[in-house]
DNA sequence: CTGTTAGCGCCTTCAG
DNA sequence: CTGAAGGCGCTAACAG
């Protein structure tokens, strides 16, 4: 909240205090705020919002006050339409009911308050075709960005693009989360850096009898993490059983069900999912933790309270959020890094992998705004937790 | 995602296809519509937005067709400006990142969908001050309703209604969830009720040794519940131990790591501190859900992946969030009940308080406008699971 | 049915 | 530094 170029004329409280006659007062306007002020209309503007703010002090001075005291609230549409642009920011999430996506519009949502804009958000419920019909409708609103956090999935993302390029090219920024390879600013996650590390460290520990529990290659997070886990794991000569299921906590709680004796090592593809294997794991009368050691990605505050902990690759989901939301007001800015302290943990290196994306297509058609495929990389951090070798998934071992 | 009324022009899909030159294209307007398809700039606004459409089919059938062509999109806050309210809905929660939040939002954000509303959203990040400063900020956009969803906390609250008062006496609507007492709509959760009958559940059940976890009766919900769990355990003759800490995962964490040895059923006052108090028995060494039993209320989906699973109370926080953006667009509409199925579990009587509070003012230009205090029960559920007595909170007794 | 014409509330040159 | 006037994109009477 920054406090600067502030728009707001009283202080945050309401003030219609007056109002005595109760049909439905119209809202207060400039025009008002500045005949009781005793100056124009566009002194009152200018002293009120300020683009280049040169007012006689005991004039603004004198607009300010009127203005609290009628509890003048600026139009935004308004100002939008005489402008050219809105002060909100829009983001497209795929499902709110995931603290991965929660936390990550958290993040956008702080950093929107802070440069002085509001979010429009829309629930995606990870469908392809309602992301793109949802952000056609929110450009309706010319948002001065956009940020779309969504899953993505294999198949042509023409019309995402499209419908992005159509809005950038307007004049709207786009920033996007965790989907590269899109001609847009995106804030990566290193999934395949991320688990790779995470494969080795198991098996530094002395973890074998390895299992995969993904989604499929079709959703690009799954794949990118099962490959990397993978390779993590090749490289110690070893080879991971493969078993796929739905990306959601459920997915992960029939895989835990009915998962092969032989795997006492189990990574899936994310907390959620890691969660639902531990649950499902004792259904089927096995414990988790111990018998069988269960690791996820992600890092989600959830994930650090569930027994035994989730051993997991830590994404710093509310800074992501920030960072799109900077990225995309000032892609090619010092954004770089900023915000995401954490060291490497056991990530280590090749946790960055290539990180110039060249724009393919389009891009040459639209001229500057910044560049259109800047790439930020968030280094991925490994935590191991209670799920090694040694420990019991009840008994704790604190104290005792 | 309803059909009609739709004021989109291109099926959803960009379509800034001609577009030779680079720099910026201005979006098409409505007046570019209206020559391309050769008739005037109010029969175009009529042919595509149309309150009452009375536009010679050939002619609609035109506009549509160029509008398609040029990737027509309405200005949204010129359509705002020009009718005297938006398309938005504001929503206020007070910590995205609580699993009870998120889901109310998906609720709020499904039903704003459905009515063709989109929302812009503002974190209150659980202070009261920053609440009444958003809902401020977020009345500057002129949306059609306001909700607010924040943990009501101790004090006065005459900024608040102050600023909703403001807000609603210029035609504006607003729910409120769970937080009775106010004078607007709103949608109650029976915290008293629910934790009382979930008392009574576990003391049939056999269980003893009682103790609650909760955050002081500043937080109106904790209040409640806890009011109500010890209410229903007087009836059967018990007094329960009272712990104090954080409304959150890791307050609750605090007091299971120090919770009494003769304690052996906790009732945390939410599912989140709850899971939080099962992660400090063990870090104490002890083992929750066969030493002692836990229990929760909200019955986050979380809460069902936990070990062991919560025994909680089933709130419908997204039909809530549905319901509290109908019944502020159409206050004592047939919404009452609607939606929300399930039975009234133990909650029982009183679970209906004074409804009636009358609108004082009437609405600017804005829509009718209906009853102010409307009052909808959510009736609460208890989930009786694994925290009971005789279960183990390792092995699970499933199939072996 | 359709076109013309005012505004909606605000910002912003453009003269004073 | 200030006031007057035009315009942003769209809707809503009001004539034809």
């Amino acid at each position: 909240m920054r406090g600067d170029k502030s728009t707001d004329a009283d202080g945050g409280t309401a003030g219609s205090g007056a109002a005595g006659s109760a049909g439905g007062p119209a809202p207060v306007t400039l025009r008002e705020v500045a005949r009781e002020a005793g100056v124009s209309y566009a002194t009152a503007s200018r002293a009120l919002n300020g683009s280049d703010r040169t007012v006689r002090e005991e004039n603004a001075a004198r607009v300010r006050e009127a203005a609290a005291r009628l509890g003048y609230l600026p139009y935004l549409p308004a100002q939008a339409v005489a402008r050219g642009f809105s002060s909100t920011a829009a983001l497209v999430v795929a499902d709110m009911d995931d603290p991965y996506f929660a936390s990550i519009a958290v993040g956008v949502v702080d950093a929107a308050e802070e440069a002085g804009l509001i979010v429009t958000m829309a629930v995606a419920d990870r469908t392809p075709e309602l992301e793109v019909q949802l952000v056609h409708k929110l450009r309706g609103h010319r948002p001065q960005v956009i940020i779309v956090a969504g899953s993505r999935i294999e198949g042509p993302q023409d019309a995402l693009v499209a419908e992005l390029e159509a809005y950038r090219s307007a004049g709207g920024r786009v920033a996007l989360i965790s989907q590269e390879g899109l001609p847009f600013p995106t804030v990566p996650i290193d999934n395949y850096g991320g688990a790779r590390a995470l494969a080795r460290t198991l098996v530094d520990l002395g973890r074998d009898g390895f299992g995969i529990v993904h989604s499929g290659d079709r959703i690009h997070t799954s794949r990118d993490r099962r490959q990397g886990f993978t390779d993590g794991l090749r490289e110690a000569g070893l080879e991971p059983v493969l078993i796929e299921e739905a990306f959601s906590r459920d997915g992960g709680r029939r895989a835990g069900r009915s998962l092969h004796p032989e795997v006492r090592t189990v990574f899936a593809v994310n907390d959620v999912m890691a969660i639902g294997v531990s649950s499902g794991l004792r259904e089927a009368g096995r414990v988790p933790g111990a018998e069988v050691a269960v690791a996820g990605f992600d890092d989600v505050e959830e994930a650090r309270y569930a027994t035994p902990a989730l051993t997991t690759v830590r994404v710093p989901l509310r800074e992501i959020g920030r960072l799109a939301l900077r990225i995309a007001l000032d892609p090619g800015g010092d954004t770089a890094g900023a915000g995401v302290r954490g060291s490497a943990g056991g990530g280590g290196r090749d946790s960055v992998r290539d990180g110039a994306w060249v724009s393919p297509k389009g891009a040459a058609r639209v001229p500057p705004e910044g560049a259109a495929g800047a790439v930020v990389r968030v280094p991925p951090e490994v935590v191991v937790r209670d799920s090694t070798p040694g420990r019991s998934a009840c008994g704790g071992s604190a104290s005792g």
